[in-house]
DNA sequence: TCTGGGGTCCTAGGACCC
DNA sequence: TCTGGGGTCCTAGGACCC
């Protein structure tokens, strides 16, 4: 059987946590740059906040029911993710978890069976909750999208099933699929919602029954079939091997304001390689290749319509490669050739890929220098930058005006990883 | 009148996730 | 004035190989 934890309204509950008179409130958290709704409390979506909806579309709810406002911290949900994640580890073994993403882990619970299940699954809520102050839900079934669809419930059935839901029973799966709207399932997405809703399969349940054969016309091919089974509680979707690195890193920001010229461009790219190339080292790993890319609003008139367009340059390195400086003089010649001047700037990012560990670099022949030899010093920028404050060592490349920086006007203090920010009892 | 069979690798784009 | 950021997997199609 498997597991999935999922804190509920992860980034509120963090800011909640340092601020208990919000404990009843209703709380939002907005996306970099203070531009969407990331995170909402129950209390916030009984106004109508909607998910993902515009911070300014809402401004009006949001202000006259006092509901408390906040732009992302991720020091501060970094630190209490990382606390529940150990928690987890700590009451299931260090196997058995696979983090899914900031708020949610994976869990192997084979080591359980019959009645120790439930009270496993019910240790584990309060455990966590105990350990850390994140309200957690905890959903069990026998694969993965079973166990997605448990969580939902527990969840959205809060009295019925206090958090925890264990679906051991065919009885217990049927239900729970029926009562469970297609678009709900994890890995159906619009699309496919859209296109299964037009020809009358609209629960779980009857999605479950369809053959595999049709589902491999219809939904993706290998993907589909893969729902079907996982749906029939045959799990084909694996844990993940808690040592896979990534293959892709991306650092991509909106900028704070619009921009026009091609210096600010140049600066923020060299800020956003540096910061990727940071995330690179930290798995050890090197980047065979590097892509750029800006977006532009599109209309050339005095239109304010969102139109965004973006343009992609990319290259490949000569040699694997984790060194800032050496990316950072690959990506800026792209940014260059990609900048247009009259168009007004609302993004841009870059992408590393072709990922390979720093151990096993294959070296290229007919390099005159190799690229490797900075690895010290960045071991000392990263060492510095990791302890002290983001920045405090960075490249000239990155500039010193920043006048495209991201807006962050509503950002608690970083309570648990800077001591100069650190809650204070009086 | 008429032109094989069986592969690999790469890229772009779509769909999905949180 | 105004709409986030960072990923994964899969497929189709093109280029190329013998």
């Amino acid at each position: 059987m498997k597991a999935i934890v999922d804190c509920n309204s992860f980034y509120c509950s963090c800011e909640r946590l340092f601020r208990p008179d919000l404990r009843d409130k209703p709380v939002v958290v907005l996306s970099n740059n203070d531009g969407c709704i990331v995170s909402r409390t129950d209390e916030a979506k009984k106004l109508g906040v909607g998910m993902a909806a515009p911070y300014y579309q809402n401004r009006e709810i949001i202000e006259k029911n006092g509901v408390a406002v906040f732009s992302s911290n991720y020091n501060l949900y970094g630190d209490l993710s990382m606390r529940v994640m150990d928690t987890l580890r700590d009451l299931v073994g260090e196997e058995q978890v696979e983090v899914y993403s900031v708020d949610e882990a994976f869990l192997d619970m084979n080591r359980f069976s019959g009645s120790a299940l439930q009270e496993a699954s019910v240790n584990i809520k309060e455990t966590v909750e105990q350990w850390t102050g994140i309200a957690v839900s905890v959903g069990v079934g026998p694969s993965k999208v079973l166990s997605k669809v448990a969580n939902r419930l527990s969840k959205k059935d809060k009295l019925g099933t206090k958090g925890v839901l264990v679906l051991d029973t065919p009885e217990k799966i049927k239900d729970a699929l029926e009562r469970t709207a297609v678009d709900d399932l994890w890995g159906v997405g619009r699309q496919y919602a859209m296109k299964l809703h037009h020809l009358g399969i609209d629960n779980g349940w009857q999605l479950r029954n369809m053959p595999e054969d049709w589902a491999r016309k219809n939904m993706g091919g290998v993907v589909g079939v893969r729902m079907i089974k996982e749906l029939n509680g045959l799990s084909c979707i694996p844990m993940k091997d808690p040592l896979e690195t990534k293959k892709m890193i991306a650092t991509t920001r909106m900028f704070g304001q619009p921009v026009y010229e091609l210096s600010d461009i140049r600066e923020a790219i060299a800020t956003y390689v540096a910061r990727a190339a940071e995330k690179l080292r930290r798995q050890f790993s090197t980047a065979t290749a590097i892509q750029v890319f800006l977006v532009t609003n599109g209309t050339r008139s005095g239109k304010y319509e969102y139109n965004p367009q973006s343009r992609y340059l990319g290259c490949t390195l000569p040699e694997a490669t984790a060194d800032t400086s050496v990316l950072i003089r690959h990506a800026l010649p792209l940014a260059e050739q990609l900048y247009q001047s009259g168009y007004k700037y609302l993004k841009g990012g870059v992408i590393l890929s072709g990922l390979v560990p720093m151990a096993a670099i294959q070296t290229n022949l007919f390099l005159k220098e190799h690229l490797q030899s900075n690895k010290a010093l960045l071991e000392a920028v990263d060492n510095i930058n990791f302890s002290h404050r983001d920045d405090v060592v960075k490249y000239v490349a990155s500039g010193l005006k920043r006048n495209w920086k991201m807006r962050q006007e509503l950002r608690s203090k970083r309570y648990t990883t800077r001591w100069n920010e650190l809650y204070k009892i009086s």
